[in-house]
DNA sequence: TTGCTCCTCACGTCACGTGAGGTGGC
DNA sequence: TTGCTCCTCACGTCACGTGAGGTGGC
């Protein structure tokens, strides 16, 4: 075990290991602190960022939605209300509303997601195609 | 026809039947002619912008590629590309290298985005359930 | 001690949003 | 003439990118 002085809180990574494994930059998971969305559990004597392993899967589904396009605001509520939910709390009726809609316009972009990138995977082909045939003009171009 | 002076061009349409049609603001289509991605082809006397049906089919292009988080710098060079090479002319090497090299992302990129709408779609799918159970959580708390 | 990694400002950028004040066209 | 749509500035915003200058830790 490396780090006995965490008990069972299991290995702490640095910012950078952090990036490697999730995917995103050192400045947007920086920037996820400052705006309190995806905080480190702790940092170390000298200052630096230490995530868990939850707080890296909290980075995860961060970048997951944000293809769905929510803001940084409502991801921040969005986590809050799912982190009390998870953590036995009773929710206000407003809370609850929030958290369906969170959750049908999730259903609801997610489709249309889809729908766009059926579109862009066939034009993604026919560009392919036409790559294809630019290069095969462009040889026959220089030949003649 | 109720554009007579524009021979067998079709019809003209103005921006904000555009901005419907396609689903981007105002804003966002004069912004793409700003930057000369998309712009209309013609003008009336009064100076309002007048789209054609080629010219709204391309802002739908730039539409459904935005998923794929291509720079506006990057959409105005592949679509110039695109265009002359759907006018016959011959591309240079270099030219043909960049229309590949923008397939080939297209399709790195669709890639990764079907993964990433799986895994938000799941979540989704849970979101939605624990907003139900919250749903059913605060109806006991209120009534215990 | 050297190197690599991390830190905090702080200004810059991209892709628009949002009025303000004014005009076009059925 | 009224109302709705459009126009051009021009400043604001969101989500970061990109150095500058300095320190931590194996």
């Amino acid at each position: 075990m490396s780090n006995s002085a965490t008990g069972t809180a299991g290995a702490l990574h640095q910012i950078g290991e952090v990036a490697d494994q999730v995917g995103l930059s050192l400045r947007t998971i920086r920037y996820y602190e400052e705006v309190g969305i995806a905080p480190p559990s702790g940092r170390s004597v000298g200052g630096f960022r230490l995530y868990t392993d939850d707080d890296i899967e909290r980075l995860r589904v961060v970048k997951s939605f944000k293809p769905l396009k929510f803001t940084l605001d409502e991801m921040r509520d969005l986590l809050g209300l799912r982190d009390r939910f998870e953590a036995g709390e009773v929710l206000t009726a407003d809370e609850v509303d929030r958290l369906g809609a969170y959750a049908g316009t999730a259903a609801d972009r997610s489709e249309q997601l889809r729908d766009q990138l059926q579109a862009v995977e066939s034009l993604a082909r026919v560009l392919a195609g036409q790559a294809g045939a630019a290069r095969r003009g462009a040889v026959r171009g220089r030949r003649s």
